[in-house]
DNA sequence: TTGAAAGCGCTAACAT
DNA sequence: ATGTTAGCGCTTTCAA
């Protein structure tokens, strides 16, 4: 393996020096860098980034820490983080939690990360009070994506409003029993949305005199499954609600399926709203609201980066937008 | 930041015992082990990957070189292969390609790998001659996931025999005018899976005496919005088809849509199938051949650290089975 | 603009 | 079972 050493020894220049030129750094004449260029690349020369890192303490390596990737929602964040690390040549690191208590320790209790990266990205975690302060105790920016955790530098839409909205949407259009499909507040993979989501109908729901049913609210645990599972109760009983808002999209798709196995059509026996815009909502003609998932990606990776370069850079909350895409499957209420 | 040094002075003892220790290495005995650990734990001791691999040479670390991380049969690989890494102690670094040339030019042509990880897992890519030299280069372990690579250590289904299995389905419920979704047999994210399918599709269809009618063979991309498109153009003909076999379960997913639009039912006035088993495939009610996708990942990790534990261990072609699953999109032809 | 030299934290070969 | 001793390949003062 050819090393900076051989490089040196052929250019007849110090280590310093080609270290130097390799990295682009300045003080080193046009010619002298050219020269160690052509040499490197003669000679196959490849950069050992453990012994960069030992050296210099950085790893150009990013940690994300993902609840499932296989969930639509989170890979789409992670290829959007991952393109702007590419592009800074960064590298990511990825741990999928994937409901698993014990990896979920693994990677917060024991200090695996702490001279393993030089920044960590948190998807829709909220990390208990003993995992902020191991994330703080690392020294490192850390952005948190998709929950509110005041004081950290946190990327998210406005859980609240986007509920209201979905909510909204569904008064509008006549509708009065409006069941919600949400998910544990807390657990192993709570974040503070569903806190936010739930919060947003029931207010919503009350600015009209309605006040919230608690047999109108279901969990579905994020899941089509779960939303299926859901719906399936909610629709079943007499009385049941003329309208579905599920507080992400893949719920919705389940309690599409719901309604259907039920004999009920969409959206004129039941409108059904979700959240997100999950790359499958146009496929069920799915009403939502839509969130940008890979810019949430792509602001956060650009986030820490900056963290690590600026001198002085402090902790931001960066909300982005969402807005409503009424599709087929919410329609106005029939009298 | 406490080292191994700092330590080895607290229990009075070298570097090298505490290393040893450490590591769980053997010729250690256990008072001294005990000690160390105690030590370690109570000066928050923690080890350098960056200084573990620059003397050892081994990172603890395997690159996953994804075509695209938001596609749902890539991410569930990810995620076994991830598994399997994270049991053993080993990170997973992620290379997503996005369809985008640079960055898979960026993964290969340089040899960023070089000295960054242990071993490599390659998802349904099929590696150009170039590429594969490069790997070869790498000196390290490499499974090829997807994808027909004689001579390579390689984890996937019978692609033509999967093909075989849906068109002899089709063709046993009664249909004869079958077309064909596929994708391109080459281009920035080619791998073998395609022409193995179209030949399995073809070579099926001929066994009827019925030669493959290049009419009736589109190219869907392997997407949702492709295999729209695609089933688009071949249900508004005259003469449609009566059945159409799509080589992935997102390309059927898009081809039920395209029925739908058309107002054409499903199965009643044609029948669909894919392969994958998609998560969302029992939503649609999709018939389709399933693959094991997740296990796919788990089987290419495990082989990746048997090479590298393993003395002597030679590259092995693993291919896992398929399984018709018949739901409700497709049916006996109506005559 | 360049060089000399120390050292990052660990592993491994060789001794004892 | 434990210690000694070289590095691994790079970055980073400090000097020139």
């Amino acid at each position: 393996m050819t090393s900076i050493k051989d490089v040196a020894r052929d250019v007849e220049m110090s280590t310093a020096t080609v270290s130097r030129a390799l990295r682009g750094l300045q003080g080193v004449s046009e010619e002298t860098r050219g020269r160690v260029m052509e040499s490197a690349r003669r000679l196959g020369y490849v950069p050992s980034p453990s012994a960069a890192g030992l050296a210099s303490g950085l790893t150009r390596t990013v940690a994300v820490i993902v609840p499932r990737v296989t969930q639509w929602f989170f890979a789409a964040i992670v290829q959007g983080a991952e393109e702007v690390l590419r592009e800074r040549g960064y590298d990511l690191l990825l741990y999928n939690l994937a409901g698993d208590a014990s990896a979920r320790h693994r990677v917060f209790e024991t200090n695996l990360l702490t001279k393993r990266v030089d920044a960590v990205l948190v998807l829709s975690l909220k990390p208990s009070p003993d995992e902020l302060d191991r994330l703080l105790r690392l020294g490192r920016p850390v952005t948190i994506i998709g929950a509110d955790m005041p004081g950290w530098a946190t990327v998210r839409i406005d859980d609240h409003e986007a509920a209201s909205t979905a909510t909204q949407h569904l008064l509008d259009l006549g509708h009065r029993r409006i069941a919600y499909i949400g998910g544990a507040t807390e657990g192993v993979l709570d974040f503070t949305a569903p806190s936010a989501r739930l919060a947003g109908y029931r207010c919503t729901l009350e600015r009209t005199g309605a006040p919230p049913a608690p047999e109108l609210e279901a969990d579905g645990a994020f899941t089509v499954a779960g939303g299926l599972r859901a719906a399936r109760e909610l629709l079943s009983g007499t009385d049941r609600p003329t309208a579905i808002f599920a507080a992400s999209d893949e719920m919705a798709i389940g309690a599409l399926r719901a309604a259907q196995e039920l004999g009920l059509r969409v959206p004129e026996d039941v409108s059904v709203i979700g959240i997100d815009d999950h790359e499958m909502a146009s496929y069920f003609d799915l009403t939502t609201v839509a969130q940008p998932v890979h810019e949430q990606g792509r602001v956060a990776a650009t986030q820490v980066l900056a963290a690590l370069t600026d001198d002085h850079w402090h902790p931001e909350q960066v909300i982005l937008p969402t807005e409503l895409v009424v599709r087929r499957t919410t329609a106005q209420l029939r009298t």
